[in-house]
DNA sequence: GTTGGTAAAACTGTCGACAGTCGGCAATCG
DNA sequence: CGATTGCCGACTGTCGACAGTTTTACCAAC
């Protein structure tokens, strides 16, 4: 069973302009090289990015697809900006894709997939020990892309990619609130302790702990750094 | 709607290219005009419709995020082909979607959001005792499309409208086997009994047994028609 | 100082064209 | 006779350009 590929590049052919530049973009809009809300000129990319309009536009649609652009007719395209609604929105989704596959996984827990997360939660630890931000929320993230991938269902899957991009956002819109890495690991073995119990009231349990976790630390940072509400 | 067979107008004239593009690849593809795994030619499609590639390939994309066509680099973009597993994922994750949404839409259950799922499952009843399949499915999905929005999360309501795509698809698919118009009544008038019972348990066990129902409808569809067997 | 109108600038939507690449076919070689 | 290789056509990826629209800047009037 193949693993699934996370983030960027794996493999495959990056002489793609439209997933450079796609990659680009999101690159620049997580780590708020571009301000929410902010207007994006596609001669303005293309231009810095060495490149026609044609795969700007094309990679400006992947990111409007994923939530992390917003399109006006004749305006142009827009970085997303999340309200505090919105995201309790994200979250609230989030908690529904993740109760629904730690409940399918309870009921086919194979041995692999057993040592596949405990491995993931390890390298997890490894990566909240360190200084990388970006590391700690990408492995964390790849830690619930495996349980969505072991609950088997491959579009539940996609559906968590989708929202990951936007998990990303506002998850990095806040970066400063960064939970202590023991806080990560206690709240991780929970999850790998309750599938072991095989219980799916305790599995509930333990996703909705985790995730309400992860929720309050966001809606905690937009309150500190007010959240970005301007989106016509 | 007249849908071109042979030879369409060559020219559409409103606004916004793309979406019209993107409407009339999305009803060609569930009305079976192309067949799943059919490859699309940007060329052709443009001559056909009279416009340039740009915005082919901009409907194509969007198309491409909402899982009916396959983009396969340097090749061109294929019709979707649905095996019975990604079937089955379909309408397990729409399960997930609307459990969740049922049990939000019971801690907020208002006068207005009963009388307009009542108005609905009127308004579907009239389309189901017609002839009209495509309106049938439409009002169908509305209804739940309805739900969705009256549970208050449009980011939940949004990765239904995605799926929806997917579900059009799979059910056009097999357009042949169409439930009775008194099942699809029994089964909408079940779902606003258990709203109104206000019992969380009851609205499970409704939704759960409305989308087996729909389930088990597709999933006899293509095992009549033979599975779609998929894209390499 | 503010407001209203007009004109210029910038931008998006769309188009046609060119180059690199892929798949298929046929001629050639073992 | 089967496998390999080179060629040909078709197609996608990308580009620069044009037209219509939106935004902005400027100037005049109150």
């Amino acid at each position: 069973m193949a693993l699934p590929t996370a983030a960027p590049r794996p493999f495959i052919h990056q002489q793609n302009l439209v997933e450079q530049v796609a990659d680009y973009l999101t690159q620049a809009i997580i780590q708020q090289h571009f301000l929410p809300g902010e207007r994006l000129s596609e001669v303005q990319l293309s231009r810095d990015l060495g490149v026609s309009r044609a795969p700007v536009r094309e990679a400006a649609r992947l990111l409007e697809s994923r939530g992390l652009l917003i399109s006006k007719p004749r305006r142009g395209f827009f970085v997303r900006a999340l309200n505090a609604v919105e995201l309790e929105d994200v979250f609230d989704l989030r908690l529904c894709l993740e109760r629904h596959a730690i409940q399918r996984l309870t009921e086919r827990y194979t041995p692999e997939a057993q040592r596949a997360l405990k491995q993931q939660v390890e390298v997890l630890c490894e990566a909240a020990a360190g200084n990388d931000g970006t590391r700690r929320i990408e492995e964390d993230l790849q830690f619930h892309r495996l349980m969505l991938h072991y609950a088997g269902n491959e579009r539940l899957l996609r559906a968590f990619d989708d929202l990951a991009h936007e998990l990303r956002l506002c998850i990095t819109l806040i970066t400063k609130t960064h939970e202590a890495p023991d806080t990560i690991a206690t709240s991780h073995f929970k999850l790998l302790d309750a599938l072991d119990s095989g219980s799916p009231a305790a599995c509930r349990e333990a996703i909705d702990y985790h995730i309400g976790v992860a929720r309050k630390f966001v809606v905690k940072g937009v309150g500190e750094t007010g959240d970005s509400s301007d989106e016509g």
